[in-house]
DNA sequence: TTTGACTATTGACATAGTGACTATAGTCTG
DNA sequence: CAGACTATAGTCACTATGTCAATAGTCAAA
């Protein structure tokens, strides 16, 4: 049995064994915790997290994901935009709840990486 | 194939978002760089940097998209085995230097990590 | 010697995730 | 109006992964 952490029903994102998955959608509900926004503007906030080349494409994706699962909810603003209108999103509490046990989860492949640089450096004789 | 992986010289390459990725394929060449050894093996060494539950499968795959690559090279050990044959893998040339390479990338994983969770807590008014 | 547990690798098919290209459309400036 | 920028989404091809199962050798107990 694989010690998946498989909380949250939503069937999709299998994060499966990889600790060290995805940082997109943390990155993503992290932003939205600090206020809705829609998805062109999140993906102009990405560049904090150094994930400035994250294709547009894949962020509206993540978004959609999200939203499928519960995790954010989202509403049309037709006005004060500055161009077409833009999808809201928001954080719903299960994602409040989900971004606290991502949170946990990122700092456990924390720990994985750098058992492996420890393990490189050890076994490389040092550099 | 494995298309990422562009690695080396080239500064471009895709990359840049997909920075806290697989560990399974740097923890094979760690494994390896302290010795040969087969799939089966290699699988229950991953304990070591917390991928004990890599499916077995999926072990045999990585270590056949490492050697298309030419990263590792393998060959057939018959005998004193204890059961039946296994293919043995070693590190290449290469293969080494990859693993400098990809070393240095989870060094940036390892921080990006860090800018989140730091964001996260700061954003989050401290747990 | 047959059975079952463990060792060891691989094939095949379905499905999920991604990249690249394309479509649509509103706003703003000149 | 043209063209740049804002804003979101569809589609298709390719890749990665999960899952089930096939194959096969060794070893020890019944």
């Amino acid at each position: 049995m694989h010690g998946r952490h498989g909380h949250r029903g939503g069937g999709g994102r299998g994060a499966g064994y990889g600790r060290a998955d995805h940082l997109l959608e943390p990155a993503l509900l992290c932003s939205l915790q600090q206020g809705a926004t829609h998805g062109y503007g999140l993906s102009e906030q990405l560049a904090e997290f150094g994930l400035e080349s994250v294709p547009l494409r894949r962020v509206y994706r993540a978004l959609q994901g999200l939203e499928g699962a519960g995790w954010v909810s989202s509403d049309w603003e037709t006005s004060q935009t500055q161009g077409p209108p833009r999808r809201v999103y928001a954080l719903t509490l299960e994602g409040r709840q989900l971004l606290h046990d991502w949170m946990a989860h990122l700092r456990e492949s924390r720990a994985a990486i750098d058992r492996l640089l420890e393990a490189y450096e050890r076994s490389n004789g040092r550099a």
